[in-house]
DNA sequence: ATCGTGCATGTTACCGATAACATTATTTAA
DNA sequence: TTAAATAATGTTATCGGTAACATGCACGAT
């Protein structure tokens, strides 16, 4: 590999000179730039990360933390890994993926943090190296999210569309920001529409959902839509229908949350929120990596807007 | 941080002795030794990977690179990853995640790679730095990977003593290593009890399958159990069977090939063999870093034997 | 007693980059 | 016209380790 002197030497400068075109090219000629800029393409100058590590005292790591039981997850986190990474190599920073068990081993310039909840305040709060959090949070650390308000709305209001009459919410049991926030956009549009509100939370297991469904069969008259806080639920809700002998889409609707293989392997798809997961890493990477090389303590929170994904568990046109 | 000299100075005594300590212990006094090793627990010494790096011109980054299409593939890659960075966290070494295209970009010390074709050989081969496979493959490549007949063996054996008299074998439509294992385990058992095999191959996709079923019903007597080689394959077949009113487990089975998440949403749960897929991670991490560290060419390929997952698509007595 | 041998430890130089300071060359102000 | 300010480039020291070589000491053979 090429070094910066060997740069240096081909251009008839001091390495110095090749270290500030790179990094302070504002003090150098343009002459000695455009001559330096060819040496380094004549001999591919690729910077060495240890060495520059070294000197600023950094490891180019970032420590990439899931909360929750990453073993039996759905493939939510992979999609997220995927977009950190992406950002994350365009820099030559490396992921690091550890749990809450490893957490503190080794060194690393800064964290990715998701399914952080209310108890993991604390620790977190705690730490001293720049941090993005995933998943949106009212402790003032900087997140990144789907704006899931407005992705419940508006699944909300297509089931309206469509012709469903009454729109039942099942949400998860869960007292975090983004179930709040999903209720929220239901109830708005229940509100704007004035018709009553009807919400049931369960822990995010199909089979809760399921049985739900099929406990209460009685209650629910055609024309009735399932508005699911994850796809999860809707998939439950979906089966529970099914083996009432409910059809769908025609006299039941169900819409989920997530987009992310879930909806696709339910039969049929389920038409659900589909969340922009590998760019919303790649936000993660970029904003965390802007705090990192500019030393800003804080850089504000970032809402990414959901689209719905269609499938077959709501109606294509009004009944 | 602490640093080699604090523990020196402390130690009394010049910052090699403490180096020699920690990487050729062999050639210091245990007196001396006794000393430095209080020192580094008195400072909490952690050596610094970015010097380490420089020196040994390394860079303790491991490339794990997915060949397949990873957006919209099974979370089995998460789990890998997480056994993989395992692996990697106790020795220092971050993991960092590439894709076909950005796999030259950025330098490392050694790969892992999954997802593995013939058309992949050649440039494979070109690789200058140590590497794992993880699937087996007939190259010579170092890998990693379930015992893929056995498994086939013994979940069709199963099959056969919990009574279901055909056994009909439906597998991927790919050329690969792994397909051929799981069709010679299913065809050794089948040759053992003197059966006729069937086989038939798809695309790894839900759908196909279910069709396949559908298509051919009538031709499907009650007591036939269905080896899929792969859950999704699984997942087609209990819902080809379902909609045409066959009764699992009672009068049909299925087994399938994975045990890694879509056994879990499937209804009823897939009984399936499952992989040990996060242990295998951590094989081809210390695989990897050991031939890095050993400068060793090559160090064997590794099979895990493989588990069955019980689920409800196989009847528990003999019928 | 003397010398060579081998072992335990210390010294020096280096890996590849950068900050801080030193040295020029060039411009500006008095 | 000349001193002082400014800009462009070079030199040196440093980050935290390790290999290679240098030193000092104890021991056995002669």
């Amino acid at each position: 590999m090429a070094t910066l002197n060997d740069v240096a030497k081909l251009a008839n400068v001091s390495k110095m000179t090749v270290s500030r075109v790179i990094n302070h090219p504002d003090k150098v000629t343009d002459d000695l730039k455009q001559l330096v800029y060819q040496a380094m393409r004549e001999v591919d100058y690729h910077p060495n990360v240890a060495a520059k590590a070294l000197v600023n005292n950094s490891t180019r790591i970032i420590k990439f933390c899931v909360l929750e039981d990453i073993d039996t997850t759905e493939p939510y986190y992979m999609n997220l890994m995927i977009g950190i990474a992406r950002s994350l190599d365009a820099q030559q920073y490396s992921l690091q993926l550890v749990t809450r068990r490893n957490f503190d081993i080794g060194n690393c310039d800064g964290y990715v943090i998701t399914g952080m909840r209310k108890k993991d305040f604390d620790w977190i709060g705690e730490l001293k190296k720049p941090l993005v959090i995933f998943g949106e949070n009212r402790f003032g650390f900087d997140y990144v999210d789907t704006n899931n308000k407005a992705g419940t709305f508006m699944i909300s209001n297509l089931a309206l569309q469509r012709g469903y009459k009454r729109l039942i919410f099942i949400g998860m049991d869960s007292r975090e920001s983004f179930e709040y926030s999903r209720e929220a956009g239901y109830l708005q549009l229940l509100q704007e529409n004035q018709m009553l509100a009807e919400i049931h939370r369960f822990d995010n297991h199909s089979h809760l959902s399921q049985q739900f469904v099929i406990d209460n069969w009685d209650k629910f008259e055609p024309n009735t839509c399932f508005i699911c806080a994850s796809d999860r639920l809707a998939l439950g809700a979906e089966r529970g229908i099914e083996s009432c002998g409910g059809l769908i889409p025609k006299d039941y609707g169900v819409t989920g949350f997530d987009g992310v293989f879930l909806n696709q392997v339910a039969f049929p798809q389920i038409t659900t929120v589909k969340q922009a997961i590998v760019e919303m890493g790649m936000a993660c990477g970029d904003k965390l990596l802007d705090k990192i090389v500019n030393h800003l303590d804080t850089s504000g929170s970032l809402m990414f807007e959901p689209k719905i994904s269609v499938g077959g568990t709501i109606r294509d046109d009004v009944k």
